[in-house]
DNA sequence: CCTTAATCGAGACGGTACGTCGTGTCTTTAT
DNA sequence: ATAAAGACACGACGTACCGTCTCGATTAAGG
């Protein structure tokens, strides 16, 4: 129920009747109202009233815990994405890139991308914080990342050479960048064209790295 | 008025001095006053009215000609960059590619690169219009690397079995995904890593293309 | 705002010195901003936007409690004319009849006049409607011609048969009429004449009242 | 043709191919087409634009012979009422009375109330000329009342010393009074009364006409 | 157990921008 | 020169949402 994608009520347990929430409870029930409205109407025409009707509380009670829509929307992400995902591990370096790739721009066919696309334009508090929460966005993605590609070289798949941070963000930013262009779904072609023209190429070529003259 | 739904207005006098503007004069004042406000206040607090004040026109006539706030800033856009920028040629492989991110970066530190920001969540017409209008802000800028890289073929720099269509763009849009996440200005560091660990190994690896098991 | 349809606002912060008006006290606070305006610019000229300005509060506010111009000039009428005039009782009859003629007269040349000018050719919510408010306008006029009338058949001045609806409401409604066409002030003289010529002569006729053939 | 009451292009003889329209013959085009507007949507919705589009010119030609909606309505309806109307004669004076008063409620019932209403709020180039135009819309009936008290005191039906301004214009009024709160039609039961109870009583009264004390 | 302070639910409030419509003026083109 | 067509500048319309505030009802904690 955290996030059904549709029905008018979806994410709001009926309280009425029982005690009047607060605290947690109530965090929970704003947290789930406001990403069954962002699946529902998208970023763009989420409005606060909106989230505080289908939760069943006022708007007072939103901004009495986050400052703005952005915040708050922030906040239902980081709730949503709980539970920690294990790092693909398919036996190939090529299938593990690929099932995370793939599992990345599934995440943004949803209301995970929505809420991506609004928060590209919205300034948090200030700067440094804005860029961090952007950045928090695609962290678990960067560190499934890591760890396979770590798998990798010991496996002796790639050298060690080839880890380099621009290698590691590269190829999820890719799909973030055509998401944000292109809109969902992301096509399978372009997962499999980033990691065998761009991804494999650079993590398997030979060591010299001497490109500058 | 009195009975009339909609105010009388009474006709007020022009006050201006010249001649009363019409057509592409006036395209242009709008879209001038666009850049401007743009520029001033940002995409986020851009407001029809305010474009219309300082074109010293009506709102009436802004959406006379386009029918949303977006699209005025994509016509905006394209009308400022009309003059076809020339591809650099600094003698180097690696030098042209340096100053084409870097051109790229220095546009996205500016109205442009707010225009982008705002055009980033906001839906045209229709999807597949949306998109292309999106494409399009980055498509100089892809074929200007076209040109860089047959350049480089022709010099012999590069093998011709490294070009394709992956190679060709995912530079400029790491440039823009970091521009979106972290924000202008774009950190000079970050373009010499993108072009010396990603783009020249990319470029000069030695033609075997099969990464397919 | 960036994706949101409406504008974003910014919550400016109140500046006013006490706390935020409510419910009766901002009702009373329009409704008397509406007489001001309508005593400044006129019916014809009267704007939503400029009341709400002078009562330093919303348009908003105004269309929630009132769906438009003409039912928001009613309200404010109903509102100004609370006390109820008693009755002129100078003695005579035909003093009485001058007395009352004359308060509306006067009633005419001002806002009251401005407002039931407008409302003459604005539509309420139904036909029905429409008329009661109308109506409305002149009842207090009305009652007190009664009074009048029937103080003066107690003394023995005019018949009783003298009495019947049409004779009740037609001096005043002379005096309108007057007023729409010709304007205000309403010349003195009309009023004596009106008395003097159709009034009193109809009041003091022998009873026959057969004029059927 | 002159104001059919329906129809969408009803008053607008189809001038294509043939010449371009001036003077007279647009004047008249002009004039029908208000006419025909007004029937249609009444004076509140009639808009100068609809106007032009129905007559099949320009705006500029309309504002080129009237400088107002105001003024337009006036000339249009001066253009309808072109025929003389006679002046009823049943033979009785009541008959002649009830005749001219039935006229009048059904001219009111009709595009003339229409007019009638809007042109009661709008101010024309001066207050001067604004009454002009409001009294010159009943002069052709106050006149016809003329002939029929005239002709009954040469019967000798009354007496001359009935006849004073007041009691020839305020049946007229009355009747207007009632449109202009309760709408059309008039229910024939007002004119009746109105002849019964008020005219005929003051026609017919005895000569002493003194009642000031 | 009963006060007392806090918080909730509901929604009014002041404000800003929206996109539309009508007015009366002006410009252009075709007749 | 004038008609037809319509663009233009202006301003009011009525709506939507923001973020703040007020109010009464409910609830947890303190005496």
């Amino acid at each position: 129920m955290v996030a059904t994608p549709a029905g008018p009520a979806a994410g709001a347990a009926d309280h009425r009747k029982g005690p009047r929430r607060r605290g947690e409870v109530l965090d929970t029930a704003i947290l789930e109202a406001t990403l069954a409205e962002l699946a529902e109407v998208g970023y763009a025409r989420l409005a606060m009233g909106q989230i505080a009707a289908r939760a069943h509380t006022s708007k007072a009670s939103l901004y009495k815990r986050w400052p703005n829509r952005a915040e708050l929307v922030v906040a239902a992400l980081a709730r949503q994405r709980g539970e920690p995902v294990p790092a693909p591990d398919t036996g190939s370096l090529r299938g593990d890139l690929l099932a995370l790739l793939r599992w990345g721009a599934q995440r943004l066919d949803g209301l995970f991308g929505e809420a991506v696309r609004g928060l590209m334009v919205e300034t948090l508090t200030n700067p440094e914080r804005t860029a961090s929460v952007r950045a928090n966005m695609f962290t678990a993605r960067d560190k499934l990342m890591s760890e396979i590609l770590e798998r990798a070289t010991e496996r002796g798949d790639i050298p060690v050479t080839a880890l380099n941070p621009h290698v590691i963000g590269f190829a999820p930013a890719l799909v973030d960048h055509h998401f944000l262009i292109y809109g969902a779904p992301i096509p399978d072609e372009l997962l499999r064209g980033i990691v065998d023209d761009l991804l494999l190429p650079l993590l398997t070529l030979p060591a010299d790295g001497a490109h500058e003259p």
